[in-house]
DNA sequence: CAGCATCCTGCGTGATACTG
DNA sequence: CAGTATCACGCAGGATGCTG
C-alpha cells in the first residue's frame, strides 16, 4: 500500500489561508514578494492586511513541501521571486478542479458569507 | 462576477480533519455513526480516539453545507445514518483528483510522518 | 448507540514594530 | 523591498464524564 489517507497529507500541504491561492497564482509565471502580497489582497473585501510573517510562513512551508521554489537576486534593494516547481505545477489541475466545482456549487451567497468575514 | 474566491469559500467548507474523509467514506452508501468513526479510526497509526464532539461539529457543519444528511429512525436503541447529497456526491470527484494527486506526488515517508503525529 | 457538556492546550492568524 | 521579532487571541481538536 501506498499510505493510509493521501487525503489527510494534501490537506496538511495546503493547510493555511493562502497556499492554494499562492500557487494558483503563481501558475501565469514568477512572482516576486509584493506582487503576490497585493494579489491575495485583491478579493478580500474586508481589505485586511496580510502580515509579513503569515506570508513567509506560507512561503516556507510551500518550499518545503517542494511546491514553489524560492530565488534570492541578491541585489539592493532586495529582489525574491517565487515560481512554481514542477511538482507545484502538477498540483495546478486539481486547484482548477477545486475552483470549477466550486463555481458551479458554490452559491453568491456563500461566497459573500466568507468574503465578509 | 461570481465571487472573489472560490477556493477559499472550498477550504472552508472542507476544513477541519475529518470532512473529507467522511464525505469520501460516504461514497458506498450510508453509515451510521460507528461505522464513520471506525472507519476514520482505521488507518490512523497512533489509534487516538476522536472525542465525539469533533466528530458532531464535522457533521453539523457537513449538514449545514448541504454536503450530506442525517436521517433520525427515531428508534431506541438510536440509530442515524449519514448519507451524501446530491451536493455531496458531485464533490466525490475532486476529492478524488485530490487523492490521485497525493498518491502521484507524496512519497510514503510525507505519508507516514503524517500518520505518525 | 449516538451523542452533549466541560475543561484544557497548541497553533494558526492578525497587529505592530523593527532591520539588512 | 523583503522580510524577522514579539505579543495577543480565537478556535480546532483532544480528554473525560454523563445521558436519553
Amino acid at each position: 500500500m501506498k499510505h493510509s489517507c493521501p487525503v489527510a497529507a494534501f490537506q496538511k500541504l495546503i493547510s493555511g489561508k493562502y497556499k492554494l491561492r499562492i500557487v494558483w497564482d503563481l501558475q501565469d509565471g514568477p512572482q516576486r514578494y509584493s506582487e503576490i502580497r497585493s494579489g491575495l489582497l485583491r478579493g478580500l473585501v474586508g481589505t485586511r492586511e496580510i502580515a509579513p510573517r503569515v506570508l513567509s510562513r506560507e512561503w516556507k512551508a510551500l518550499t518545503q513541501s517542494g511546491l514553489i521554489d524560492r530565488k534570492d537576486y541578491g541585489v539592493v534593494p532586495p529582489k525574491v521571486e517565487y515560481r512554481l516547481t514542477r511538482k507545484g505545477k502538477s498540483i495546478v489541475p486539481v486547484i482548477a478542479a477545486i475552483r470549477n466545482w466550486g463555481d458551479r456549487h458554490l452559491s453568491d451567497s456563500e461566497a459573500v458569507k466568507i468574503a465578509a468575514e
